[in-house]
DNA sequence: GGCACGCTTCGACGGCCGTCGAAGGATCGA
DNA sequence: TCGATCCTTCGACGGCCGTCGAAGCGTGCC
């Protein structure tokens, strides 16, 4: 019995045909956005022949993409587009175990990671909530719809709060860089903090060991310390 | 989360991106086995394009291949490849509604058909049933693993009865072609009467106003008359 | 303003693949 | 044995598409 209607499949199909394209398309499967340029490297190519190809993916509205500065986010459109993927895996050869090393890694990836020059990650996002409720935070504009028109300032008790693990606020709010916003943490769904503010105060914490730089790209790992100081100087706990 | 190996999506996707190969895979979805030069004509191309696209669709294991005489029956390999045409329909545009007319027509199929020279579908399959039980047809070598090398007999109670209705088994027996044997009908999974007398008794019942021609090439359709007289001479009742 | 960086567009190259007619093989019926 | 039917193989043609370097554009940082 067939539907009394037919869907015209293969320009779809034709979408993940391409070895490059396809490994956009399984990277992007957790649902996490990569960049442009990520996925240029996850699949090997150019960085304009990801374009083009991420220009089909649009078009073939198998994507979608946020503008972020200078960076291009790219997400797939939906869990339907998910379900396709995840459908011809199922009769696709496998390619090659990997073993538990890139599983734990994806791991540790959404349990803190930097995003660009920032704290993200499920540490991210706790960081940000515990500094917004314990007062050292203030938002200027918690603009959801626009990230980018987001602000926030610095309490007094912050600014205390921060001087103490060697951070001059003042600085930084002299600093041409735009001082202090959110990012939609996409993992998450929740915001982490941004800017010359985040920059300088994950650079602190990295450099003062309460994280670790992972083996993948943009891993981090919580070390003991970090863990206690998080909760003693921001009272963060991590899960 | 990733898993931890990856399969390589692109071969199997390539084979679905041809319109042509994806037309067949779509008329397929429905389980029914379709031959060669059906799909050629369901697809639009010539016989040569068509044995081409089966080819590589046999050697990426998306379908499957029966021969039965001259004609070679191919079916979708299993239901995980089904599950990959769905999965990408939901996400593919739809391309025109057909109508009730297409659907009409499937369904009649189902009902009754011949199959090359003799008949089958639900009627085919119920009257070979009725044929067996009633004792006017004995299996020599009812053999399912090889539907080519099945053979029936025609009891003497059996001989009268087709006799009563104008067909002359003796004749039969002396043709050249195979007596009797029955073909699997996949719509059914099902087996039907097949060779000389399938042939012969089928011609004998249109003939006769048993059946009528349909619209759609294969289709049958069973007329009133047909319906009686199925059940007085070999006590086959249709659903 | 100047530089660095990320991404896109353009143009050109190369290769793969769908298409068909003609010919060959297999099977069946007369 | 012969012709008809179904299907495959072969060879040739044509077009589409993935690829990259170079150049252009926008953004952010100093």
């Amino acid at each position: 019995m067939r539907a009394p209607y037919d869907s015209d499949i293969a320009p779809v199909a034709a979408l993940l045909a391409d070895r490059a394209r396809a490994s956009m398309l399984t990277a992007l499967l957790d649902g996490r956005p990569l960049s442009a340029g990520e996925l240029a490297r996850t699949a090997g190519v150019s960085a304009a022949t990801a374009s083009s190809h991420l220009g089909k993916l649009l078009d073939g509205d198998l994507v979608t993409v946020v503008r972020q500065g200078r960076h291009r986010y790219y997400r797939l459109k939906g869990a339907e587009v998910a379900a396709v993927i995840e459908a011809i895996s199922r009769i696709s050869p496998d390619v090659e175990v990997r073993g538990l090393r890139q599983s734990r890694q994806a791991r540790a990836l959404q349990e803190a990671r930097t995003c660009y020059d920032h704290l993200a990650g499920r540490a991210g996002a706790a960081l940000f909530e515990a500094m917004l409720s314990r007062g050292l935070l203030e938002p200027i504009d918690p603009s959801y719809d626009d990230p980018a028109a987001s602000a926030y300032e610095v309490t007094d008790k912050g600014e205390r709060q921060l001087g103490s693990i060697g951070l001059d606020v003042a600085a930084l709010r002299r600093a041409r860089r735009r001082f202090a916003g959110h990012c939609l943490d996409w993992t998450e769904r929740r915001p982490h903090l941004n800017g010359a503010l985040g920059a300088a105060l994950t650079a602190r914490m990295i450099e003062d060991g309460w994280f670790e730089r992972g083996s993948a790209r943009r891993a981090l790992l919580v070390t003991e310390k970090g863990r206690g100081r998080l909760a003693d100087v921001f009272g963060c706990v991590l899960g």
